[in-house]
DNA sequence: ATTAATTTCGTCTTTGTCGAATTAATCATA
DNA sequence: TATGATTAATTCGACAAAGACGAAATTAAT
């Protein structure tokens, strides 16, 4: 990509960080994705991308306190930046607009 | 990825090639993304993205006659498939549901 | 032959994907 | 109160798939 556009993946995560809000981490956004997407991922997959967004400006971070159970390590929280929210709201009405101007026929057989 | 999801390159021709419907060929598969997109794109990328959807089962192509235009030969044709319209809406269908419960608070700084 | 519209080929960069290694916290028990 | 085991989480290194382009090849009208 020529550097302006966002992935199929990127995408996916960016949703899903901003669904979660305040609870946006590797391993939550990992689930999130199994759960409401019905699709299966690795985490080694879901950080790869959440740092590259990160790179791109459409993420930002930073570390929680550790929880008090066991392994309970701190996490690396996301969260959604003003780039971020409007790539998608630009991919998405994008494609709106594409949508409503198909013509019935397109899909007949 | 891994075999079942549509790239995001690959989404927007699908769209594209259903809006043109009787007129999907490279060149003006090209050209509508560059107008209604506004974004540049050579046409070896456009045919490239075309074959792969067709191989995918998301496209079918048949030849066109030569028009009566000097260096009119014949264009290929594309066409949307059954499974490249399900492919299409499974993916909006998946991001609107994620964009529905987006917390307010995920967009507020 | 020359010119023009279109598609095909070869190559490189960016995204998508995973397994394995590392880090940092709690728990158990000596 | 250490220290080894266990667990939650992230980082690393490698490779496959998708995105992107310039140049070559093809096929038609002039």
């Amino acid at each position: 990509m020529k550097g302006t556009n966002i992935g199929e993946l990127e995408e996916l995560v960016l949703l899903v960080v901003a669904n979660l809000f305040d609870n946006a981490y590797g391993i939550g956004v990992k689930q999130e994705i199994e759960e409401k997407c019905n699709r299966s991922i690795t985490i080694s997959t879901v950080h790869n991308v959440l740092q590259r967004l990160q790179e791109k400006d459409y993420l930002e971070s930073r570390y929680s306190d550790p929880t008090p159970e066991r392994g309970g390590k701190r996490k690396l929280l996301f969260r959604v930046t003003p780039s971020g929210q409007s790539a998608l709201e630009n991919s998405r009405s994008m494609r709106e607009s594409l949508w409503k101007t198909i013509p019935k026929v397109a899909f007949e057989r």
